[in-house]
DNA sequence: GAACCGTGGTA
DNA sequence: TTACCAAGGTT
């Protein structure tokens, strides 16, 4: 049996039921995935664990059921649903792509992987995959997973990113023209479940005989990476100003940058020698209390800690252009990321 | 190529 | 507690 499909049947008994999967069985009687649910899935997943995307991919298609549900649905419901699944541009993309593909193409994806690549939001893994998994189109899948699993297969030592383009052909080669996107999902799972980062199951792994960086030994040291640089730990202080009816002001952040278009209470820019405890730089002049614990929250590429603040507004207080109050039985379906659910956290509002 | 862009689970 | 890591894309 050739070693490619040694991994294809062992993805035939292992395959995980997913929401978004299509079962081995059903793919070989010929049953179709739908390519919106393929393409959702996939977005979803980028740099985001199964665990964490199951149940918004099911409010998702319970919310749109449709490709042409999502391109009439309003922005702002697109990133209230998507709070706290993270990488906001992922959201404000999938909108995009979903008004593109209705308007330009139908309200059907393109199958081929060139112009998929030209849709928002979607690059040279996600193209891959859908033109596979969704068409059956053969293409080399390769992500985080397929780097890993091949790596150790043939033993590069090359380190990351430089290592995906020598993946790539790799890949291409070993991927079967009869159901690749099976076998792209099986390279995955196999990744996922047993060729691991850390400790790999080597002894149950379907190519425990053909690795050669299991035959070196080196297995768990591949792929290599060069050493991750220190994150920074920046401060601010976030102002939880409610009314006398308890609701929370709130407010659209800028169009770029972190966490762009999400909403949030009153915050301070966030540096490295800001501040936690400077009252000059509250939004108005009250009698603000700091809740006992601060918030310490971990993003990308910096550590955040963030002293909150609570105040009721004066009587006469009119909110400025672009605040809203919202209710604390409100407040779960605004489009708040999470490190601004841990200030209201924080203040006892939610 | 490298910086930027979230979050929750895990060891 | 801290650091690593996950079905990457955009600039």
């Amino acid at each position: 049996m050739q070693d490619n499909l040694v991994v294809l049947y062992w993805y035939d008994r292992n395959s995980r039921q997913l929401p978004w999967r299509t079962a081995p069985a059903d793919i070989l009687s010929g049953v179709k995935p739908d390519p919106y649910h393929v393409w959702l899935s996939e977005i979803m997943l980028q740099q985001t664990t199964v665990a964490a995307v199951k149940n918004y991919f099911k409010l998702f298609i319970k919310t749109w059921p449709t490709l042409a549900d999502m391109a009439n649905a309003e922005e702002e419901d697109i990133l209230k649903a998507w709070a706290g699944l993270g990488y906001y541009s992922r959201a404000r993309n999938l909108y995009k792509c979903a008004k593109f593909v209705q308007l330009h193409h139908n309200g059907r994806f393109p199958e081929e992987e060139e112009r998929l690549l030209k849709l928002p939001g979607i690059g040279p893994y996600t193209a891959a995959a859908i033109s596979t998994i969704a068409f059956g189109r053969h293409a080399a899948v390769v992500d985080g997973n397929v780097e890993r699993v091949l790596s150790r297969r043939h033993a590069l030592l090359t380190e990351l990113p430089a290592l995906k383009a020598e993946v790539k052909p790799l890949m291409a080669e070993v991927t079967p023209h009869d159901r690749p996107g099976d076998f792209a999902q099986a390279i995955m799972d196999l990744g996922a479940t047993i060729c691991t980062p850390k400790s790999p199951a080597c002894g149950i792994c379907p190519w425990m005989d053909v690795c050669e960086g299991r035959k070196q030994g080196i297995a768990d040291t591949l792929p290599r990476k060069a050493p991750k640089k220190v994150k920074p730990t920046r401060r601010g202080m976030a102002f939880l100003l409610s009314d006398a009816r308890g609701r929370i002001l709130l407010r659209k952040r800028q169009d770029k940058g972190l966490l762009a278009g999400m909403s949030e209470p009153i915050t301070t820019h966030w540096a490295d020698d800001a501040a936690m405890a400077d009252l000059s730089h509250a939004p108005i002049t009250a009698d603000w209390v700091r809740t006992p614990k601060d918030v310490k929250h971990t993003f990308t590429h910096f550590h955040l800690e963030m002293s909150v603040w609570q105040a009721q507004a004066p009587a006469h207080y009119d909110e400025p252009d672009g605040y809203w109050w919202s209710a604390p039985d409100e407040l779960e379906g605004e489009a708040l990321p999470t490190v601004m659910m841990k200030a209201l956290k924080a203040g006892s509002v939610i």
